[in-house]
DNA sequence: AGCTTACTCCGAACATCGTTCGGAGTAATG
DNA sequence: CATTACTCCGAACGATGTTCGGAGTAAGCT
């Protein structure tokens, strides 16, 4: 069985992300911080993406044996939960006015944002496990919704879809070559599609309408909060919210 | 500079993709076909995922050394490429019937099965060269949008935002761990938050709403084609479409 | 027929990776 | 001053992607 394991490692990583960094109260004074080591990773990180970070090269960045690493980071997943919860602390977290779409774009556009700054992270595959910083931003994005005449059940629906969106988007967009390198492609796919089997394409590039190449953040950001909006219009013009079961989990403890 | 070197990589993966693999002319019959790796490829990440898509495991799969793998295939990175178009080509192409939006609702739908049955789709690195499926798949998904009054750039808008979106989703919902685990994963979390410092998601947890489970797919696919069918709607309404710069780069050759 | 040539296959090796082990050194605690 | 609980790390393990060089094979040419 690797569910056990698994859920210890969940565990495990959960500890890190929310447990103080207790100080040691015997033996020689640590060298280096579990700080310093996520710094370094993140450093790493934005300078040569994520294939690039190493445990090596970050104990060759602290000057300090690959081995020490392992005394104040469990592993390399680990450490890239812990990158991502710090980055994700770094920006500033959503602010609710009294305007919802106003709210919603700001966010998202900053959360664009740091997917462009950082573009290592969409590279990330780690379960997502939530830490301090990610679930401090979760509860003010639901805040920014606040007033709409959603349910609960709509809010998360809006949160998840549009952050599955910029994500969705950021990833495409950080997997688009430069545009030199682009180009070339274009050339190279040119040379060998025949055109005349993809007719609205042709006609779409003739446009200068290249598929892959853009960015269509801004269209389809609107085009999604247009539809949310449509949503809070109905329900504010006295449409039944819809009733689900209710399972608080979160209140467990 | 490795840009040249990335460059005559994709250039290599390009031709691999597109060109027919021309049989030998001379020495031994082949044991293995190109072909035969890449099911194996798609048989081993289906069943264990990318992490355990290893040459090694692919070649035993075939009963063959290694390093005969790469003289059908020139590596890894290449292999994964070929996979994806192989997935694409399995699926059945968007249809364009008078009806845009269930044209579109239906592409969008039978792209998130395609990523529920092969998760590791998800976690592809590459820079999306696209090969032949995966072009004739754009072309007829434009086709879905003929006749509905948008330009080129925005047919091209509205394909690239609702996969966008929909990888997005895919991605998050791949990452979302089996219940036993995620109820683990939220009874540790609640052991940590404090929840009074987070009053938005407690309320919203109240209710049921978890965030980070459940599925969120068809409700930000709702929105996002409302606000398309609100565009499309304004554009009927008598308001000019935007006009661009035209480059038609992939008619070069 | 025999030689050349162009292929396929693959054992062995290389560099690199994440991770573990065991011991040497260090400083607070009793 | 001995014990104890630490930090650091050289060395090693197993696994990865990839390359090299050679052995074997069969088609084409003279």
């Amino acid at each position: 069985m690797t569910t056990t394991t698994d859920s210890e490692r969940d565990l495990r990583i959960l500890r890190l992300l929310w447990a103080p960094p207790d100080p040691p109260r015997k033996g020689p004074r640590p060298r280096i911080d579990r700080e310093q080591v996520v710094a370094a990773g993140l450093e790493l990180a934005a300078a040569e993406g994520l294939a690039a970070l190493s445990m090596r090269r970050i104990a060759a960045h602290l000057s300090v044996g690959v081995a020490t690493i392992y005394t104040h980071v469990p592993g390399r997943e680990e450490l890239l939960a812990l990158m991502f919860d710090t980055l994700v602390g770094g920006a500033p977290p959503p602010a609710a006015t009294g305007d919802w779409r106003q709210n919603v774009e700001t966010w998202a556009r900053a959360d664009w944002e740091l997917y462009r700054a950082a573009p290592w992270v969409t590279r990330l595959t780690s379960s997502a496990l939530p830490g301090p910083n990610l679930l401090a931003w979760y509860d003010a994005a639901l805040a920014t919704l606040a007033g709409t005449g959603l349910d609960s059940h709509e809010m998360v629906a809006v949160v998840e879809s549009v952050d599955g969106y910029v994500r969705g988007l950021a990833r495409e967009v950080a997997a688009q070559p430069p545009p030199e390198r682009a180009a070339a492609q274009a050339e190279a796919v040119a040379s060998f599609v025949d055109l005349d089997r993809l007719p609205t394409l042709r006609a779409v590039a003739r446009d200068g309408a290249i598929p892959g190449i853009g960015d269509h953040f801004e269209f389809g950001l609107q085009r999604l909060l247009d539809g949310v909006a449509a949503l809070i219009a109905e329900r504010a013009a006295g449409n039944l919210p819809r009733t689900r079961p209710s399972s608080a989990i979160y209140d467990a403890g």
